[in-house]
RNA sequence: GGGCGGUUAGCUCAGCUGGGAGAGCACCUGCCUUACAAGCAGGGGGUCGGCGGUUCGAGCCCGUCACCGCCCACCA
């Protein structure tokens, strides 16, 4: 054993064994029935491990590791998502590159080129989590486009179906202009844009003086609007409602209306009713029975319906139109103005409210059982806020839109015919349902892409087949992801699981936390401000990359450290050492606990108080506590205190101690195996009479250590603490005094120590005390253990202070 | 505009139902001590964002202000 460990070889070596010998699969080194079932949220089959990743894959293999200890059988389940619009983003531009759209290869030959891209470049975050040590059982990998998952995608349409939920309807939707397709509000994301608002007199249809005036940024959908509105109560306007007045350049005569929906305090209080390219006048339009034409095409350019003005970009048709009103005297006013504007998540595309036909699913009933199951805590998200704000999200829930004009997915499996019958089945049918014809088309839109990934629990175990998997491994147990997830995917899950296998997927919920960039700013490709955690594992190893991640864990939003990354180097490395000390000095002991010294009965002692404490923290899913309290248990306890206490002992070739130290060392490598799998791995195949490896062997017994050792040791403690800032020798026990001798090494020690000054210390503790105690209000308000804590102190600090000045 | 969270040492963060201000890193001092100098021991450093309140006692509870972040949102 070298005195630096290092993690290269090391990890990579038992990463290949414990996926060879099969210790990841599900069930290895099961001891008893219960299982523990993690499904991980399934990548983009075409994206590369980012930070968030590596967080969460952190957080699940500890909880796996740590429930594969203690005998469950457990399953990770690992694979991919298909990400429509993503993926289909990405081989798209692709072929851009060589001058070709999807359309010039036509949708069977774009699918056939998106499989083949998948099998030369995509499916790699798998490898980079087998990099971080994550004990995915990688044999059963899953992808949302596999012919069985498809067949689960099917079944949980033609069920809604069936169930009269889905429908189609003729709705204003956000359009992507760029990927042609609709998305959901949930893939909208606004951005501050810097537009100009303009000022158009709409004057009155019979040529009398005046109009009403508005404000807009979209000058070019003037062409399609229907009406103008001013609020019932708005002096201003009271005397031009249900008058009419013409839209510039079309000259076409609109009605006047009131709606409360208007701001009156925005712009001038007027607003151009524009229901095909705007979502509240979609429905300002649709309660006062308007016309909805529509002048933007599906290109986001103006289409036939813009008359003279069609083919030109919104841009150019609105300078035409703002030309023509100044000429006439209708443009009043131009003035920057900055606002929020939806884009496309995926491409950043300015969304462009349009009407289109697209497929509904309705929310209202399938959710209740969620909402349900989440108010009797069945599901516990954590933390609390996010329950909350988990219930408040289904219980608001709007109807999903869940058609996509886009390819690359899975295709509704609605058939229709001449007649315009809908047959709704999971294969394609050899005939019309309801008359018969066998001229049948294919509805082309395919499923936005969480329809499938809200199945992903059950689908990976064979779900909707009722197999011995499913049987086994549902309901799981926790799901841990990002915040932003909550609506899109952990909601569906639940409520589909409900409805479709008849109870909720898992119990936990973790919402972890973002890493941000160093600077504070999101880790992001385009600010180049992302951190690539393969990089960092290249640089210091899985384990420091691990343990620095869980430190980074919360659930708060936390800035990344590479200080907490270098902590966990430190730790292995620590760890490394004490064990080639214990190693190198047990001449043939075998692992044995036979606790006899002091010293041994108070590091058992802390050991299992620290797991308890351990254990208690992993409950609460408080990874940054866990870490933490590894870290102080193995420098503090184990190395300055325990090792040095028992190493005279060792050169003696004390056997009981020896033996003993291997004991013990083993219990330390078990309690931090989930968090370092690695290097305590690679050290536990150097301990003697080894039956397993560490990552199935048993999670320790907390089997009480012998009462009485930790205040002797912590008289020890206070007396070496005292020592060094003094030099003073305090008395101690005949114990006592030879592990203060072996740890402080008073013979060796040069103290520089000021006894007055550490007297003087005392004497204000002891006065703070005293006071306290002399205070009746204290005394008789305070609990009493809190009163009683303070008793103690006076009198530990009394003591030492007649240790000091004796 | 609505909701949630944050502000604690130079930096990144812990601080449980109110009871002596903490960790890691950085900094200073002393140590080549046969596991580790990538180490050990010791130390300096904080009006816990501001102001007000409740309390015997406030980092923690209440009010208020300031700044920062995230999520949501149809003020054109």
């Amino acid at each position: 054993m070298e005195p630096l460990y290092t993690a290269e070889g090391v990890e990579a070596r038992w990463q290949r064994t414990w996926e060879e010998e099969g210790l990841y699969a599900a069930g290895a080194g099961a001891r008893r029935d219960e299982t523990f079932v993690i499904a991980v949220p399934p990548p983009n089959v075409t994206g590369e491990l980012h930070m968030g990743h590596a967080l969460n894959g952190a957080i699940q293999d500890v909880l796996v590791r740590w429930h594969r200890m203690r005998g469950f059988d457990t399953l990770w389940q690992p694979g991919y998502d298909h990400a429509g619009i993503s993926t289909q983003n990405v081989v798209e531009k692709q072929l851009a590159k060589e001058g070709l759209t999807r359309h010039d290869l036509g949708r069977e030959k774009f699918l056939e080129r998106t499989w083949e891209w998948l099998e030369q470049t995509g499916r790699v975050i798998m490898s980079q989590y087998r990099r971080l040590g994550a004990s995915l059982d990688y044999s059963r990998e899953r992808f949302t486009m596999d012919d069985d998952y498809v067949r689960a995608v099917m079944r949980f349409f033609v069920h809604l179906w069936d169930r009269g939920w889905i429908y189609r309807a003729n709705r204003i939707v956000n359009w992507c202009p760029f990927h042609q397709t609709a998305i959901s509000d949930l893939e909208v994301v606004h951005e501050e844009m810097d537009d100009e608002l303009v000022y158009v007199r709409y004057p009155f249809a019979d040529g009398s003086p005046g109009g009403v005036t508005v404000a807009t940024v979209r000058p070019a959908t003037i062409l399609a609007d229907v009406a103008v509105a001013v609020h019932p109560d708005d002096e201003r306007y009271r005397d031009a409602i249900g008058r009419e007045v013409l839209v510039p350049y079309v000259e076409r005569p609109v009605p006047v209306i009131a709606d409360e929906r208007i701001e009156r305090e925005f712009g001038t209080g007027g607003l151009k009713v524009t229901p095909g390219h705007d979502v509240l006048d979609w429905e300002i339009g649709r309660d006062h029975g308007l016309p909805e034409p529509m002048v933007v095409g599906w290109d986001g350019r103006m289409n036939e319906e813009a008359g003279d003005l069609a083919g030109l970009t919104q841009e150019e048709a609105g300078e035409r139109v703002l030309a023509w009103a100044e000429e006439r005297g209708l443009l009043e006013k131009r003035e920057p103005y900055r606002h929020a504007v939806g884009t496309c998540e995926r491409c950043h595309s300015r969304i462009e409210p349009l009407i289109s036909l697209q497929w509904w699913c309705a929310m209202g009933e399938v959710v209740q059982p969620a909402i349900r199951a989440l108010r009797e805590r069945r599901v516990r998200f954590h933390p609390e806020s996010q329950h909350q704000f988990a219930i408040r999200s289904l219980e608001e829930i709007p109807d999903w839109c869940i058609s996509r004009q886009l390819w690359w997915g899975h295709q509704l499996p609605i058939w229709e015919c001449p007649a315009g019958h809908l047959t709704v089945v999971e294969s394609e049918p050899e005939a019309c349902a309801e008359c018969g014809s066998s001229e049948l088309t294919r509805d082309p839109d395919v499923l936005d892409t969480w329809f499938s990934s809200a199945l992903w629990p059950f689908a990976t175990l064979g779900w909707p087949d009722d197999t011995p998997e499913l049987r086994r491994y549902y309901p799981g147990d926790v799901n841990s992801t990002a915040r932003e997830i909550i609506r899109l995917w952990e909601n569906r899950m639940i409520w589909s699981g409900l409805e479709l296998v008849g109870d909720v997927p898992f119990t936990d919920v973790i919402i972890h936390s973002t890493v941000l960039a160093p600077d504070g700013r999101r880790m992001s490709k385009s600010l180049g401000t992302g951190i690539d955690p393969v990089e960092l594992i290249d640089a210091h190893g899985a384990d420091a990359t691990r343990y620095g991640l869980l430190k980074m864990s919360s659930t708060q939003d936390v800035r990344f450290s590479h200080q907490a990354i270098e902590e966990g180097r430190k730790l292995a490395n620590k760890l490394w050492n004490v064990s080639r000390l214990l190693l190198t000095n047990a001449g043939d002991a075998r692992p044995e606990l036979r606790p006899r010294a002091l010293e041994e009965r108070w590091i058992l002692a802390r050991l299992a108080d620290e797991q308890a404490a351990i254990e208690e923290a992993l409950a609460r899913f408080d990874f940054a506590e866990v870490a933490d309290r590894l870290y102080h248990l193995t420098f503090d306890d184990f190395c300055d205190w325990y090792a040095e206490a028992i190493k005279p002992r060792l050169y003696e070739r004390d056997a009981d101690a020896a033996a003993t130290a291997l004991g013990a060392l083993e219990r330390l490598l078990a309690l931090l195996h989930p968090v370092l799998p690695h290097v305590t791995e690679e050290i536990w195949s150097h301990l003697p009479d080894r039956e397993a490896r560490l990552i199935v062997s048993a999670w320790p017994d907390r089997d009480g250590a012998p009462p009485g050792a930790t205040d002797a040791l912590e008289r020890v403690q206070d007396a070496a603490a005292i020592f060094r800032r003094s030099g003073v020798l305090v008395e101690l026990g005949e114990e006592e005094r030879r592990i203060f001798d072996a740890v402080v090494r008073p013979d060796r020690t040069k103290v520089d120590g000021n006894a007055a000054a550490e007297v003087e210390r005392l004497r204000k503790e002891v006065a703070r005390a005293e006071g306290m105690l002399a205070n009746e209000r204290f005394v008789a308000n305070a609990p009493p253990e809190v009163v009683e804590a303070e008793r103690a102190k006076l009198a530990r600090y009394r003591r030492e202070l007649d240790a000091l000045s004796g």
